[in-house]
RNA sequence: GGCUCGGUAGCUCAGCCGGUUAGAGCGUGGGAUUCAUAACCCCAAGGUCGGGAGUUCAAGUCUCCCCCGAGCCA
């Protein structure tokens, strides 16, 4: 049976061109979606922008240039990165797309006819950073500023719609108390503090904001960014052509398994999104995950600090594979991470170009030389009594379970240590001195095999970390390469990496370095 | 200011319900080897587990206070 599997990157907000921050948590989507497909599932990865806001509004007039163009041009940065870096994306949303705003009216209507939707005033200070209004204590009477972008806050006082968030007190609280929901571990109390801590009523629109979707029937009203934004997800899920509603949408996907979002940014997956779907009688979502933020060399990343870190330059520096894997192998996913250079370069090179790269560098030359350019014979004992078959398989297990519970360092540390245990077994076989005796030769073919076997397996791992150089492997091995972007028929998977699966006598291309060692001169 | 998470070898981190000499990878030093991308393999040094007090036969592991970092809410 085919499962699906729908999971989402936040929609980016299209103020600025995207930021590390962005591609790593897109990357890492990237690499589920992809490990879902090589399991048959019938993946849906969606990613988008969401491009609605007063910020952008002001951005687009700072850059003298209509709003509409600007959002155009900022997502057209997006899609062309992802494009770029190889994201296997089903669907790229867009908040500005006519279709969403259709969406976006038809749920809303829902939401009004259960009786969720109410007018009241809001009055206080505004961030327009934050797009949120804010308590403030403002007892000396001057301007207050926001604590999260140290900017003057805005005094608003107008009639807004709101949303009736605390008609959810109670199906949220046992909501965010189930286990499931909330990932990391270590986030999930943070969020029922806030939720035990009550649930206000949110303004969901706003006044003299043009650059919004307007409200039905509430003339000079337009959709707060959020409440809009969220349902990105479902107009994602619609196909571009078809019909524009909500039953089609919800048919393609929805509920998704899992949004993939940064820590900040918590609250409104795992509180307010599903109170608004359950006000209009919508299923939840399975999952939310918050991963940690990234640092730079010690120190948080800021254009005020000027030390950020350009997606397009560093690509354009080390390649895609290098980033990837690094990011993805040494930050435990859901904790912050600090991104170094020098440790960059010594991962890179130790894991893909030495660990691995020089394994199948080495295993291939062997086989080559000793036995016709060939794949050897796995000798007289049965392939499966190879002293690396239990090994590999307990590796390619552990794999599965770690992208089961979203750990991509585990899954990557698993692979890691396949090809780790594969070197220490050469060395102990030691088959180059072996073969100089005739009468081992047989010895020296079954080692041979067993270590391309598992040279094989680690290559179908790497799959969804690093497809590229997953692939480059396997070609090595004259295996064939996987597609990860449109994936595996049910039940392939498993039959892919059991144990022997390698054919005996399939010919090995010349040997040639899987990756050249990263060397930088100057920065990243 | 309140809430939440974290502060363990030079660096990044594991250490479940408290219990023998606190672990891994990277980095550093040494050794072995030659199939291979100066690579691979083996070994070693390195920590008063943020600070202080307490509970206990026994605390990195529990309690309290303080300091530092991050996120959220004010």
């Amino acid at each position: 049976m085919v499962h699906r599997f729908t999971l989402t990157t936040p929609l980016y907000y299209v103020n600025d061109k995207p930021h590390i921050g962005s591609v790593y948590t897109t990357l890492a989507a990237d690499a589920m979606a992809r490990w879902r497909r090589l399991q048959g599932d019938r993946v849906c990865l969606i990613t988008g922008c969401d491009e609605h806001g007063l910020k952008i509004q002001r951005s687009a007039a700072a850059a003298g240039v209509p709003t509409q163009d600007y959002v155009d041009r900022m997502a057209g940065h997006f899609a062309a990165l992802w494009q770029r870096i190889g994201i296997s994306h089903d669907r790229f949303v867009r908040t500005s797309a006519p279709r969403h705003q259709g969406l976006v009216h038809e749920f809303y209507e829902r939401v009004r006819r259960n009786g969720h939707i109410r007018m009241g005033q809001q009055q206080g200070w505004y961030c327009v950073a934050c797009e949120e209004f804010k308590d403030v204590d403002n007892e000396d009477g001057g301007t207050p500023r926001c604590a999260i972008h140290d900017r003057p806050l805005e005094w608003r006082d107008e009639e807004n719609l709101f949303f009736c968030l605390s008609h959810f007190q109670e199906p949220v609280t046992r909501l965010v108390e189930r286990e499931s929901f909330i990932g990391p571990p270590s986030r999930r109390r943070e969020v029922q503090r806030f939720v035990e801590a009550g649930l206000r009523d949110f303004s969901i629109s706003r006044v003299d904001l043009p650059w919004g979707i307007p409200v039905p029937h509430q003339p000079g009203h337009t959709f707060y960014v959020w409440f809009d934004a969220l349902l990105g997800y479902i107009t994602a899920l619609g196909s571009p052509d078809g019909p524009q509603d909500l039953t089609t949408a919800l048919a393609s996907g929805w509920p998704a398994q899992l949004h993939l979002i940064g820590k900040d940014i918590l609250r409104f997956h795992a509180v307010y999104w599903p109170a608004m779907l359950l006000a209009a009688d919508l299923p939840l979502p399975e999952r939310v995950f918050g991963h940690g933020f990234l640092t730079r060399e010690g120190r948080k990343m800021g254009k005020t600090l000027g030390n950020t870190l350009d997606p397009e330059a560093l690509f354009a520096k080390v390649g895609v594979e290098p980033v990837r894997w690094y990011l993805l192998r040494d930050i435990q996913f859901g904790e912050d991470g600090d991104i170094q250079q020098k440790r960059f370069l010594d991962l890179v090179n130790n894991d893909l170009a030495n660990t691995i790269g020089n394994l199948v560098n080495r295993t291939v030359s062997m086989s080559r030389r000793w036995f016709e350019g060939c794949v050897p014979p796995e000798g007289e004992e049965d392939a499966a009594s190879h002293p690396l078959a239990p090994v590999a398989t307990a590796a390619t297990a552990r794999v599965g379970r770690c992208f089961a519970r979203q750990d991509l360092q585990g899954a990557a540390m698993a692979t890691l240590g396949l090809a780790e245990a594969v070197n220490g077994h050469l060395s102990e076989q030691a088959p180059w001195s072996a073969i100089k005796d005739a009468s081992r030769r047989d010895g020296v073919a079954a080692v041979l095999y067993g270590v391309l076997e598992a040279t094989r397996l680690v290559g179908l791992c790497l799959q969804p970390l690093v497809p590229e150089l997953s692939n480059r492997l396997l070609i090595q091995l004259g295996c064939e390469p996987l597609d990860s972007r449109h994936g595996l028929p049910p039940g392939a998977w498993e039959r892919l990496v059991r144990w022997g699966g390698l054919p005996h006598g399939q010919p090995l291309p010349e040997a040639s370095p899987l990756m050249a060692r990263l060397e930088l001169d100057g920065d990243l």
